[in-house]
DNA sequence: CGACGGGTTGATCCAATTCAATAATCGTGG
DNA sequence: CCACGATTATTGAATTGGATCAACCCGTCG
């Protein structure tokens, strides 16, 4: 559910480029409180989005992977509201906003389009708060494997079997659980067969499986 | 932090209406799945927006007052992705997306302000994204309160007594709890002179004490 | 090699849920 | 206007899912 740009459409949007930026691993992209100037696409590399509290609670509110679009965030108060941390050595390509801007007033397709990308960020974060406010974390985590692996296939990697860039601790912030809990409901996935886990590498073996603990049917579904 | 179009922003767009809509309590403005076709402003009542999970859980995004803008998670796909119902009877300017899309084309500056509308739902989100995967009950419910207070604030109503409009089950959902535990929250803030509540009225009393809780200080500040 | 960051797993604890009973309020139609 | 059923809210007791605390493992890097 959750896409950025399609190649075609980066490909529009080339003309607007400025600039690429390489960011090393655990380097950001941008912080909180940067002055924000230019909307950036992911060309290669994997980073991770995330808001603190006044008392230093950190969020995880995205993870990001290439084709998509960051920093639109940034354009409510011409600041950025979130970190953006690349996860591994990551490439991206600068759009000043300015360009956009004028850009979208000059041809209504991109208008539509930069307005779509921006909705579709709202759509998304709507899923987000059904997971965060209702879902256990069997369900969370059921949700998350599954959404990672359609975008990777959507990339053209295997939706199978892929290498989770992220720590526990930033997945479960994701999710609202603590690493310990994600652990934990990662080795009984494990256990059931729906998934092989090694360290960072998983694979998916049980797609349904997956996809009916997602919809609540509880892990041992008894048949009536 | 949550805002919608400032008075002078929607005589702005007063141009662009083309229609007013009343919605009695409790029927809705649109529905997830209806085409998208016109963005909202609430000229008087209040809404709630929730989504619904394929299982029928449902999880209520946001509630909406007077001068707030809704109907935006429509552009992504041209089709509606949640509810919208009023909690009492409500009346709304209907702005048609397509004049809205026209007039941003038209003025750069009606472009920015749009855009700066959409990314303001994003970075809201955030917050709601960190209030949801990490705080706890009691933090919840005096964000909420102090939210609401200040809303209906800059609305011009007082900011120390109003009426909630929506369901304890309702806000259990916005906030990720069971409405047994808003209730018991509820109770708890008025016991320690927090609050003090009667059904669907609220009178809040010590605003700081109410900040401490969202902050992480515990009810119990034990003097060190 | 030792230290350190990341991961797993076990034991215990606790905040919030669930189940349940009761009360207050609302809306509707006679 | 009042009575009645339905919805909404409060409160208590028992339960539980996930958090917390803690020990240990593994791989990597200086």
């Amino acid at each position: 559910m959750p896409l950025g740009l399609s190649l075609r459409d980066i490909d529009r949007l080339e003309e607007l480029i400025s600039a690429r930026r390489r960011i090393r691993r655990g380097e950001p992209l941008f912080r909180a409180g940067d002055r924000f100037e230019a909307i950036y696409a992911i060309r290669l590399g994997f980073l991770k989005s995330s808001v603190m509290s006044s008392d230093g609670r950190e969020q995880v509110t995205n993870f990001h992977m290439s084709g998509e679009m960051i920093g639109m965030d940034g354009i409510a108060n011409e600041v950025h509201s979130c970190d953006v941390i690349a996860l591994e050595d990551t490439e991206v390509c600068v759009i000043p906003y300015e360009r956009i801007l004028a850009a979208c007033s000059e041809v209504e397709d991109y208008n539509l389009h930069f307005q779509k990308l921006l909705s579709r960020e709202i759509v998304r974060q709507h899923g987000l708060m059904l997971l965060l406010g209702s879902m256990h974390a069997e369900e969370r985590l059921a949700a998350f494997l599954l959404n990672l692996s359609q975008r990777f296939e959507s990339r053209g990697y295997s939706r199978s079997e892929f290498v989770l860039r992220m720590t526990r601790a930033e997945i479960g912030s994701y999710l609202g659980l603590k690493l310990e809990t994600v652990s934990r409901v990662l080795s009984r996935f494990s256990h059931d067969q729906l998934i092989a886990v090694n360290q960072k590498h998983v694979q998916i073996i049980d797609t349904e499986g997956l996809r009916a603990i997602v919809s609540g049917q509880s892990t041992v579904t008894e048949s009536i």
